[in-house]
DNA sequence: TCAATAAATTAGCCTTACCTAAAAATATTT
DNA sequence: AAATATTTTTAGGTAAGGCTAATTTATTGA
């Protein structure tokens, strides 16, 4: 049985993603407010939205469990999802947009309709598995890599690991990050974590030793 | 002054697209009438939208003269013809889409709204001068080339050219196509065209004559 | 347990961008 | 110029997807 994903609207489309990205960080009741707060728009405007994706079976909905995800409706929001991180890497690497743009845009791309788009792109950009965020890329067939991202400072001494995303935009913090010569994929070796103020002795590509402080290992997102 | 070129929704993008297109390849009366045949809707629709159009200062309509582009109005419509041309381009070069693909899936990527997106876009793909089917791409600032493109068959004996797309998308052409080895920039030189059945004798990549139908030759997209 | 508070739902409105049907204005023919 | 045809416009309506305000239902905690 060929279950076509009929084309939603972008509405819809965004209240599939947020639900789905809601009950992955918790196992918590997703609620009509809490889906309102992620679209900051009134619950009462959810409410009926509730409704709409209930009849097209896209979620369920009991006032005592909240909403989840039908296998439709989960299958459209990963589609969402891998679009939004594919075209992500795309306006990073090829476009040269910076990590801190490219999310807005991508927010309009992943709504982009076409069977073979997510896995042409995919393709073309050598089949990365996590976004400039350092987040994964739910495959072709829905599945989603666990995220092992965590940040520079909780790295084991010793251990050597990859940046995959920032957690601060600011332009003195990338400017920064360009001095030191780390970008995505850069490889850091944490040497040692120093005590007293949490500094951390790292080394950049295999590089002389460098100091950093806890505020810039806070900032830097890693996978190890 | 900067003049900032205001968010508009998709459906005003629509209607300034559309006429763009009308006033260009006839100096005729741009009607409703007009408008609503081009985008497939309602007279009644049509007049409404206007009335918002000309509010906002992207159109001029008298009864008389029928409706024209602002200043304003032609450069919005420049700049989604723009990115729909460079996404064409994107499509069939960087993702293998065929020439047949790349419009629908263009019709929606040229409303995602980024400053920068259009040249960025035209940088990365190298500055192309003409879209799968041969039509020029305006420039940043709004100038687009001339159309030199014919069909093979109107080329000048003697003269070579460059494919630029084709008329005819049947498989059965792409196919016939591929087996001559012919795709977009191949170069054609017209050797001779025989008066008894229209049919052209042509040199594909300097290589040995060949001879191709007037049904071909019609179906042939060249710049000479 | 029962008030107090918070969340969910209903009811009624708004805007956008369409629609149909009818009326008004223009064009075209004879 | 009148009659006919065609266009344009108006009037009123619809579906999406929001909104506010009021009501109902749950939750909490005293």
């Amino acid at each position: 049985m060929t279950t076509a994903i009929h084309i939603q609207t972008l509405s819809e489309e965004n209240y599939l993603k947020v639900i789905y990205h809601l009950g992955k960080d918790a196992k918590v009741k997703i609620s009509p407010t809490a889906i309102a707060d992620a679209l900051n728009n009134n619950p009462a405007s959810v409410v009926d939205m509730l409704k709409k994706l209930v009849d097209k079976k896209l979620i369920q909905y009991e006032k005592s469990k909240g909403v989840r995800l039908t296998e439709k409706g989960k299958k459209i929001a990963l589609l969402i999802i891998r679009k939004h991180r594919l075209w992500e890497v795309f306006l990073l690497e090829k476009l040269e947009y910076s990590w801190d743009e490219v999310h807005e845009i991508a927010e309009q791309l992943e709504h982009i309709h076409n069977p073979q788009l997510a896995d042409r792109l995919d393709k073309f950009l050598g089949f990365p598995q996590y976004d400039p965020h350092g987040d994964p890329i739910p495959s072709a067939s829905g599945e989603m890599a666990d995220i092992y991202k965590t940040i520079l400072s909780e790295v084991t001494e010793g251990k050597t690991c990859q940046v995959v995303g920032v957690k601060d935009t600011s332009s003195s913090f990338l400017q920064y990050l360009k001095k030191l010569d780390i970008g995505i994929g850069t490889k850091i070796t944490l040497i040692e974590k120093i005590p007293f103020d949490n500094s951390v002795i790292v080394s950049v590509k295999n590089g002389p030793n460098t100091t950093v402080s806890k505020l810039f290992a806070d900032s830097l997102l890693v996978h190890e």
